[in-house]
DNA sequence: TATTGTTATACTCTATAACTATA
DNA sequence: TATAGTTATAGAGTATAACAATA
């Protein structure tokens, strides 16, 4: 960080959860950015890579679950779905019960895939985390239990 | 569900930085997916606004400096700092050394803008951590500062 | 008529390569 | 030659509107 003095010292900055917030999002945002750049050996998109992963995770689901899911509209989804079919991570199977709808499920590879990524973003925070104090770390797990509980309000 | 198994020599499977980094993965990603759903209502790109805070925070930067602190490439920043400049929020002066260079740097409506937005665009945030109590917004703050750190390792 | 999924089209953000002007 | 900034161009991701198939 180099020394950039700031062209008006805050003589009375803002305090408390309202200063925090602003320093906190831009901490998560860039720390989340930075972690989203480990992902495994593939040109995935995260979008594509949150895709597979949620399928992984909780089963095979329709466009319209996933686009909600991801909080994209379902033309978008649809794009996403299209790239990860012409890779042969997801699959795409007539619904059972209503024929407008499809059932898109992931494929072992695309679950390798989520595993391998997975494995690779541990590995990656894992080293930074082993260069801290024990006291950093011991501060990044009480914040880690305090996100969670932030996450889920 | 368990994290990826590597085959790697990880003898102590979920003790110290190991586990701490799974779930820490798992809480910022889970908060900056929470955190982004809030976005508030700003005509400001998140790339855009970034800038503005930076300058309003640390002084005028080259452009140059500017794409290196939010890590993108020289013609993105470009293009971010014409719609900022077209907006009246930053002003664009040549650097006093070296022609070469340009000096960009926050108008009062900039910094007006940055504030105005950090307050209605944090307000979610804001209200989550005024409920906290104030040893965990300690917590958080002190853990914001070592995210930090590890963003930019 | 309503719903699911897709196609058509456009806008934003980002990137690489090439250009200019200075050093 | 090297560097700072810009312009030209392309690719990825997302959105809205319109359409086809099915309920």
């Amino acid at each position: 960080m180099e020394a950039a003095a700031a062209p008006k010292p805050r003589s009375a900055p803002r305090t408390g959860a309202a200063a925090l917030a602003t320093e906190l999002r831009i901490a998560l945002m860039r720390a989340t950015r930075r972690l989203r750049a480990e992902k495994a050996d593939t040109d995935l998109s995260d979008g594509q890579l949150s895709v597979i992963a949620l399928l992984e995770r909780e089963g095979p689901k329709t466009p319209r679950e996933i686009a909600a899911y991801e909080r994209v509209q379902p033309p978008s989804m649809t794009r996403t779905l299209t790239a990860l079919l012409d890779l042969g991570l997801v699959t795409r199977t007539e619904h059972p019960d209503d024929r407008r709808q499809v059932l898109i499920a992931v494929t072992g590879s695309g679950a390798a895939t989520v595993r391998e990524t997975r494995r690779r973003r541990d590995a990656w925070l894992t080293r930074r985390l082993a260069a801290l104090t024990p006291e950093e770390r011991d501060v990044l797990a009480r914040a880690t239990q305090i996100l969670r509980r932030i996450a889920d309000s």
